[in-house]
DNA sequence: TTCACAAAATGATTTTAATCATTTTATTTA
DNA sequence: TAAATAAAATGATTAAAATCATTTTGTGAA
């Protein structure tokens, strides 16, 4: 049963501020689409023609390297927008894959353009939301740069912990899936997730992987905050 | 000489597009500074408390490691702006660091909040400009965790020289500047600055590097595009 | 349940980059 | 201009991570 209404729906933190009439517009404009876990909500090279709301399930955003090596840049949950920093550009450069079924609200760019020069209040939210991904990235770019392979792959687990914390459905990633987050290779991944299991740090229960002492794992990398 | 009229200054990208009776008010809030090379203009750890645009001169934003490490994010012209990516946080993350002598305007926080409401257009602007940084932003991540040395420092160079294009003034980088670009030691910077030398793409001379052969750099790096 | 396949673990090897040590070359300033 | 200092070059060493090769474990389909 798909929530059509964006006055019922309270999913989006980004639309949450806006007065009802343009919730109305954003229904009445908005297209749903239902994906099958492992296909293509975005895909790079393809040209941009709005953005993508999360509605239920989970989506990885990555790059495709030429040589086949995948970088995964985020995670994404129900709620969370796709597509949004192409915003001005006119192909995407990142691929967005669910990593389960995923329903999607697609907005068309130049609508959303429209309504946005008539309701500054929602421009000013997105502008701070853009600002603080913004930081975010920054932080990561400078972090992964400084980091080895363990303070990587304990970056990475912590934010896949933020990121999915207290929601149901979450999908387990794999090794692999970790190392394209940590931008290493599941070689590495593996030895270190094992390192960190007899560290008594985290937990390993098959595909599972749980935090057993997050404060330590904190620590261990919060010179780069 | 220093133009305290907004209406009559075109530098800044991001307020042209202002209506006069906006310009105006910038003109009486803002604040001037002029600060002297090797000063900084944002400290890492101080309280956010607005943004500057570049008037005259060059800055290099930066972050500084726990361990004496620095990290170039980015380098700054005049009409740039500073410190906007920290607009909702409450402490910089990052050092600004004049190059040369420079010349900055601050606007406070809330008074510029109070104009974005007043005027939708520039914060569709904002929003855009934001996006654009942001995607840039994520590209410069995806890209350092995939190049090899070699290949980190041509992005340097080619970034170097895309930033300062056409301008007059501009600030020698020394090898550990551009090192710190590129996420490298000196003396990585150093021997492939030279082996670039010695295979003519580029030609050193003394502290001054220019680019020779930019379709082959740019041809070298594509794959990252 | 077994077979086939995929994912994970793991140790050896190779590659790459960082670090270190020293020399050479610039630049500053007394 | 010379001495002092900083920056750059450079070769040797060490350290870290990627790659490779193989085994083990797990998972799903027949």
């Amino acid at each position: 049963m798909i929530l059509e209404d964006c006055k019922k729906c309270n999913l989006c933190e980004v639309f949450r501020n806006c007065e009802d009439n343009n919730k109305d517009e954003f229904s009445r404009l908005k297209e749903i689409f239902l994906l099958k876990k492992k296909s293509s909500i975005v895909k790079a090279g393809f040209p941009v023609d709005g953005f993508y709301i999360l509605k239920s399930g989970f989506v990885k955003v990555l790059k495709s390297g030429y040589n086949e090596k995948k970088q995964i840049i985020r995670l994404c949950k129900p709620g969370d927008v796709i597509g949004h920093r192409a915003l001005n550009r006119d192909y995407y450069p990142i691929d967005a894959v669910a990593l389960t079924d995923v329903h999607v609200c697609f907005f068309d760019i130049n609508v959303f353009h429209e309504i946005l020069l008539k309701n500054p209040q929602l421009a000013y939210y997105l502008l701070t939301f853009l600002a603080d991904e913004l930081y975010e990235s920054e932080k990561k770019a400078r972090n992964y740069a400084m980091m080895n392979v363990r303070e990587s792959i304990i970056s990475a687990l912590l934010y896949i912990d933020a990121e999915f914390k207290n929601i149901k459905g979450i999908p387990v990633l794999s090794r692999l899936e970790i190392a394209e987050i940590a931008a290493t290779t599941k070689e590495q991944a593996s030895k270190y997730l094992n390192e960190l299991n007899e560290d008594k740090l985290i937990k390993i229960k098959g595909k599972k992987i749980s935090i057993l002492q997050k404060d330590k794992l904190e620590k261990s990398i919060e010179q780069y905050a």
